[in-house]
DNA sequence: GTCCAGGTCGCGC
DNA sequence: GCGCGACATGGA
Protein backbone atom coordinates (compact mmCIF):
# COMPACT_ATOMS: atom_id res chain seq x y z
CA UNK A 1 0.00 0.00 0.00
CA UNK A 2 1.47 3.25 -1.06
CA UNK A 3 0.12 6.81 0.24
CA UNK A 4 1.41 10.12 -1.22
CA UNK A 5 1.48 13.44 1.30
CA UNK A 6 1.80 16.86 -0.68
CA UNK A 7 4.74 18.52 1.32
CA UNK A 8 4.92 22.20 1.89
CA UNK A 9 7.34 24.18 -0.04
CA UNK A 10 9.96 24.64 1.58
CA UNK A 11 11.19 21.13 3.08
CA UNK A 12 14.51 18.97 3.64
CA UNK A 13 13.56 15.28 4.54
CA UNK A 14 17.04 14.13 5.76
CA UNK A 15 17.62 17.47 7.33
CA UNK A 16 14.08 16.91 9.45
CA UNK A 17 15.07 13.42 9.64
CA UNK A 18 18.82 13.86 11.08
CA UNK A 19 18.47 17.26 12.74
CA UNK A 20 17.27 15.78 15.77
CA UNK A 21 18.79 12.37 17.28
CA UNK A 22 14.80 10.93 17.57
CA UNK A 23 15.63 8.56 14.16
CA UNK A 24 18.51 6.70 16.32
CA UNK A 25 15.60 5.42 18.59
CA UNK A 26 13.42 2.53 17.79
CA UNK A 27 10.53 1.91 16.53
CA UNK A 28 12.58 4.78 14.12
CA UNK A 29 15.10 2.85 12.03
CA UNK A 30 16.51 3.98 8.55
CA UNK A 31 18.72 2.61 5.69
CA UNK A 32 22.54 3.47 5.38
CA UNK A 33 21.87 6.17 3.09
CA UNK A 34 19.09 7.96 4.81
CA UNK A 35 17.15 8.29 2.48
CA UNK A 36 14.21 6.52 4.33
CA UNK A 37 12.60 6.58 7.61
CA UNK A 38 10.85 3.54 8.64
CA UNK A 39 8.77 2.34 11.88
CA UNK A 40 6.79 -0.53 13.09
CA UNK A 41 3.44 1.37 14.10
CA UNK A 42 0.87 -0.07 15.91
CA UNK A 43 -2.82 1.55 14.62
CA UNK A 44 -5.91 2.36 17.18
CA UNK A 45 -7.18 -0.77 15.32
CA UNK A 46 -4.61 -2.89 17.14
CA UNK A 47 -3.48 -3.42 13.76
CA UNK A 48 0.75 -3.53 13.54
CA UNK A 49 1.97 -1.94 10.75
CA UNK A 50 5.67 -1.34 9.14
CA UNK A 51 5.75 2.40 7.48
CA UNK A 52 8.54 3.21 5.02
CA UNK A 53 8.67 6.69 4.43
CA UNK A 54 10.38 8.94 2.07
CA UNK A 55 10.57 11.70 -0.32
CA UNK A 56 9.80 11.79 -3.93
CA UNK A 57 10.43 15.34 -5.11
CA UNK A 58 6.95 17.42 -3.77
CA UNK A 59 5.68 14.57 -2.13
CA UNK A 60 6.15 12.08 1.08
CA UNK A 61 5.56 8.58 0.35
CA UNK A 62 4.17 6.40 2.39
CA UNK A 63 4.58 2.59 1.63
CA UNK A 64 3.29 0.13 4.29
CA UNK A 65 3.65 -3.96 3.76
CA UNK A 66 1.75 -5.31 0.51
CA UNK A 67 -0.06 -8.68 3.19
CA UNK A 68 -1.93 -6.20 5.05
CA UNK A 69 -4.50 -4.16 3.39
CA UNK A 70 -5.58 -0.87 5.50
CA UNK A 71 -9.14 0.32 5.79
CA UNK A 72 -10.18 3.95 4.79
CA UNK A 73 -9.87 4.63 8.23
CA UNK A 74 -6.58 3.13 9.31
CA UNK A 75 -4.64 4.77 6.14
CA UNK A 76 -6.28 8.12 7.13
CA UNK A 77 -4.34 7.47 10.57
CA UNK A 78 -1.12 6.87 9.02
CA UNK A 79 -1.39 10.20 6.92
CA UNK A 80 -2.19 11.63 10.21
CA UNK A 81 0.59 10.41 12.50
CA UNK A 82 3.21 11.05 9.36
CA UNK A 83 2.07 14.74 9.00
CA UNK A 84 2.85 15.45 12.31
CA UNK A 85 5.75 13.38 12.78
CA UNK A 86 7.40 15.25 10.03
CA UNK A 87 5.24 18.19 10.97
CA UNK A 88 4.22 19.18 7.49
CA UNK A 89 1.51 21.03 9.00
CA UNK A 90 3.91 23.85 10.62
CA UNK A 91 4.60 27.20 9.55
CA UNK A 92 7.97 28.22 9.82
CA UNK A 93 7.80 31.59 7.58
CA UNK A 94 8.11 33.53 10.63
CA UNK A 95 10.77 31.56 11.90
CA UNK A 96 12.61 32.27 8.11
CA UNK A 97 12.05 35.71 8.44
CA UNK A 98 14.41 35.88 11.75
CA UNK A 99 16.94 34.05 10.10
CA UNK A 100 17.56 36.03 6.76
CA UNK A 101 18.13 38.99 8.80
CA UNK A 102 21.10 37.06 10.66
CA UNK A 103 24.02 36.63 8.67
CA UNK A 104 24.80 33.08 10.12
CA UNK A 105 21.35 31.74 10.14
CA UNK A 106 20.79 32.64 6.30
CA UNK A 107 21.70 28.88 5.30
CA UNK A 108 18.83 27.64 7.74
CA UNK A 109 16.72 29.23 5.16
CA UNK A 110 18.23 28.39 1.98
CA UNK A 111 18.38 24.52 3.18
CA UNK A 112 14.64 24.26 4.38
CA UNK A 113 15.48 23.22 7.53
CA UNK A 114 13.79 23.86 10.91
CA UNK A 115 11.83 20.88 10.99
CA UNK A 116 12.62 18.19 13.54
CA UNK A 117 11.34 14.70 13.58
CA UNK A 118 9.10 13.63 16.66
CA UNK A 119 7.28 10.57 17.30
CA UNK A 120 3.78 10.19 16.87
CA UNK A 121 2.45 10.02 20.64
CA UNK A 122 3.30 12.54 22.98
CA UNK A 123 3.78 9.69 25.04
CA UNK A 124 6.22 8.59 23.13
CA UNK A 125 7.78 11.65 23.00
CA UNK A 126 7.79 12.07 27.05
CA UNK A 127 9.16 8.74 27.70
CA UNK A 128 12.27 9.13 25.33
CA UNK A 129 12.73 12.91 26.68
CA UNK A 130 12.55 11.56 30.19
CA UNK A 131 15.08 8.89 29.05
CA UNK A 132 17.48 11.59 28.15
CA UNK A 133 18.60 13.02 31.40
CA UNK A 134 21.07 12.46 33.60
CA UNK A 135 22.37 9.74 31.79
CA UNK A 136 24.66 8.94 28.28
CA UNK A 137 23.17 8.79 24.71
CA UNK A 138 24.13 5.21 24.78
CA UNK A 139 22.03 4.18 27.88
CA UNK A 140 19.41 6.49 26.42
CA UNK A 141 19.52 4.20 23.39
CA UNK A 142 19.96 0.88 24.97
CA UNK A 143 17.53 1.75 27.42
CA UNK A 144 14.69 3.23 24.42
CA UNK A 145 15.83 -0.27 22.89
CA UNK A 146 14.70 -2.31 25.65
CA UNK A 147 11.67 -0.49 26.30
CA UNK A 148 10.47 -1.24 23.04
CA UNK A 149 11.85 -4.88 22.72
CA UNK A 150 10.04 -5.82 26.31
CA UNK A 151 6.53 -3.91 26.11
CA UNK A 152 6.19 -2.92 22.20
CA UNK A 153 4.21 -5.79 19.63
CA UNK A 154 5.80 -7.54 17.71
CA UNK A 155 5.66 -6.59 14.18
CA UNK A 156 5.38 -10.11 12.68
CA UNK A 157 6.47 -13.63 14.37
CA UNK A 158 9.50 -13.73 12.19
CA UNK A 159 10.56 -9.92 12.83
CA UNK A 160 12.90 -8.36 15.42
CA UNK A 161 11.18 -5.17 14.71
CA UNK A 162 8.56 -3.87 17.68
CA UNK A 163 6.12 -1.28 18.28
CA UNK A 164 6.47 1.88 20.84
CA UNK A 165 4.58 0.64 23.96
CA UNK A 166 1.11 1.76 24.31
CA UNK A 167 0.52 3.18 28.07
CA UNK A 168 -1.55 0.05 28.63
CA UNK A 169 1.05 -2.66 27.69
CA UNK A 170 3.48 -0.88 30.41
CA UNK A 171 0.45 -1.73 33.17
CA UNK A 172 0.26 -5.01 31.72
CA UNK A 173 3.25 -6.00 33.44
CA UNK A 174 4.27 -6.06 37.18
CA UNK A 175 4.90 -2.54 38.51
CA UNK A 176 8.71 -3.78 38.78
CA UNK A 177 8.92 -4.86 35.64
CA UNK A 178 10.51 -1.21 33.94
CA UNK A 179 13.02 -1.87 36.79
CA UNK A 180 14.03 -5.47 37.05
CA UNK A 181 13.80 -5.95 33.57
CA UNK A 182 14.02 -3.35 31.24
CA UNK A 183 16.35 -1.66 33.67
CA UNK A 184 15.20 1.97 33.37
CA UNK A 185 16.53 2.80 37.27
CA UNK A 186 14.54 5.46 39.07
CA UNK A 187 12.80 7.13 35.82
CA UNK A 188 11.23 3.40 36.11
CA UNK A 189 8.78 5.19 38.80
CA UNK A 190 8.37 7.85 36.75
CA UNK A 191 7.85 6.10 33.33
CA UNK A 192 5.05 3.48 35.75
CA UNK A 193 3.22 6.82 36.85
CA UNK A 194 2.92 8.53 33.29
CA UNK A 195 1.36 5.29 31.72
CA UNK A 196 -0.77 5.38 35.04
CA UNK A 197 -2.32 8.47 34.69
CA UNK A 198 -3.04 8.24 30.79
CA UNK A 199 -4.93 4.90 31.36
CA UNK A 200 -6.95 6.91 34.12
CA UNK A 201 -7.39 9.29 31.94
CA UNK A 202 -5.57 12.09 34.29
CA UNK A 203 -3.53 13.31 31.68
CA UNK A 204 -5.08 13.67 27.49
CA UNK A 205 -2.05 14.07 26.21
CA UNK A 206 -2.60 13.97 22.49
CA UNK A 207 -5.11 16.86 23.08
CA UNK A 208 -2.07 19.28 23.88
CA UNK A 209 -1.48 18.83 19.89
CA UNK A 210 -3.72 21.27 19.29
CA UNK A 211 -1.59 24.92 18.16
CA UNK A 212 -4.47 26.75 19.37
CA UNK A 213 -3.76 25.76 23.17
CA UNK A 214 -1.79 28.48 25.14
CA UNK A 215 1.92 27.22 25.93
CA UNK A 216 1.16 28.15 29.11
CA UNK A 217 -1.59 25.77 29.61
CA UNK A 218 0.97 22.92 28.19
CA UNK A 219 3.86 24.05 30.51
CA UNK A 220 1.53 23.79 33.31
CA UNK A 221 0.42 20.33 32.82
CA UNK A 222 4.27 19.48 32.29
CA UNK A 223 5.07 20.80 35.31
CA UNK A 224 2.71 17.68 37.03
CA UNK A 225 4.55 14.69 35.42
CA UNK A 226 7.16 13.61 37.45
CA UNK A 227 10.42 13.37 35.90
CA UNK A 228 9.72 16.57 33.75
CA UNK A 229 12.10 19.57 34.57
CA UNK A 230 12.99 22.56 33.06
CA UNK A 231 15.38 20.89 30.59
CA UNK A 232 12.62 17.93 29.97
CA UNK A 233 10.15 20.85 29.24
CA UNK A 234 11.57 22.36 26.74
CA UNK A 235 12.09 19.30 24.64
CA UNK A 236 8.75 18.60 24.74
CA UNK A 237 7.82 21.93 24.24
CA UNK A 238 10.13 21.48 21.12
CA UNK A 239 8.35 18.52 19.83
CA UNK A 240 4.80 20.12 20.16
CA UNK A 241 6.21 23.02 18.33
CA UNK A 242 6.70 25.96 21.14
CA UNK A 243 10.43 27.41 20.75
CA UNK A 244 10.25 29.78 23.35
CA UNK A 245 11.88 27.83 26.22
CA UNK A 246 15.58 27.40 25.87
CA UNK A 247 16.72 23.50 27.05
CA UNK A 248 19.77 24.37 29.49
CA UNK A 249 21.73 21.09 30.12
CA UNK A 250 24.92 20.12 30.03
CA UNK A 251 25.24 19.97 26.31
CA UNK A 252 24.04 23.76 26.11
CA UNK A 253 26.33 25.00 28.71
CA UNK A 254 29.50 23.43 26.79
CA UNK A 255 28.12 25.28 23.70
CA UNK A 256 27.39 28.94 24.97
CA UNK A 257 30.73 28.73 27.26
CA UNK A 258 32.88 27.91 24.54
CA UNK A 259 30.92 29.95 21.91
CA UNK A 260 30.37 33.22 23.78
CA UNK A 261 32.10 33.17 26.60
CA UNK A 262 35.97 31.91 26.30
CA UNK A 263 35.29 28.70 28.74
CA UNK A 264 34.07 30.59 31.45
CA UNK A 265 30.46 30.19 33.00
CA UNK A 266 28.50 33.19 33.26
CA UNK A 267 26.16 32.87 36.20
CA UNK A 268 22.40 30.79 35.93
CA UNK A 269 20.63 34.42 34.76
CA UNK A 270 22.72 35.16 32.12
CA UNK A 271 22.37 31.59 30.52
CA UNK A 272 18.52 32.45 30.39
CA UNK A 273 18.74 35.50 28.81
CA UNK A 274 20.87 33.83 25.47
CA UNK A 275 19.01 33.72 22.58
CA UNK A 276 16.66 36.08 23.45
CA UNK A 277 16.25 38.11 20.45
CA UNK A 278 14.85 35.03 18.98
CA UNK A 279 11.51 35.25 20.88
CA UNK A 280 9.19 32.44 20.10
CA UNK A 281 12.24 30.96 17.95
CA UNK A 282 14.86 30.48 20.80
CA UNK A 283 15.09 26.60 20.91
CA UNK A 284 15.52 26.58 16.94
CA UNK A 285 18.16 29.73 17.10
CA UNK A 286 20.11 27.39 20.07
CA UNK A 287 19.82 23.85 18.00
CA UNK A 288 20.83 25.06 14.78
CA UNK A 289 23.59 27.57 16.18
CA UNK A 290 25.60 24.56 17.46
C1' DG B 1 37.15 1.72 43.30
C1' DT B 2 35.34 6.45 41.81
C1' DC B 3 33.29 9.67 38.82
C1' DC B 4 29.83 11.21 35.81
C1' DA B 5 26.33 11.36 32.24
C1' DG B 6 22.14 16.29 27.15
C1' DG B 7 18.53 16.32 35.39
C1' DT B 8 15.02 16.02 38.71
C1' DC B 9 12.98 15.31 43.26
C1' DG B 10 12.29 16.35 47.90
C1' DC B 11 13.84 18.26 51.58
C1' DG B 12 15.55 22.10 54.74
C1' DC B 13 16.32 26.80 55.20
C1' DG C 1 12.69 30.94 46.06
C1' DC C 2 17.46 28.68 46.49
C1' DG C 3 21.12 25.00 47.74
C1' DC C 4 22.04 20.32 48.46
C1' DG C 5 22.24 15.20 48.52
C1' DA C 6 20.10 11.13 46.56
C1' DC C 7 18.94 8.68 42.67
C1' DA C 8 19.99 3.48 39.08
C1' DT C 9 22.92 2.22 35.75
C1' DG C 10 26.99 1.39 32.80
C1' DG C 11 31.08 3.11 30.75
C1' DA C 12 35.62 5.66 31.23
Amino acid sequence: MKKLIKLPEKFNFSATTTDHGWYLLPPFHHNDNRQTLSRVEELSTGKIVMLHIKQDNDKLIVETDDKKTLTSKESEEVIRKVTWMFRLDEDFSAFYKMCDDNGDMQKIVTESRGRLLRSPSIFEDIVKTILTTNTTWSRTISMTTHFVTLLGERYSDDSELFAFPTPEAVLRKDKHFLNDTVKLGYRSEYIYELAQNLCNGVYDLDALKKTEIPTEDIVHQMREIKGVGPYALSIILMLLGRYDFLPVDSEFKKHVKNKYFAGKLPPKKQLQQLYKEWGDYKFLAYWFDR
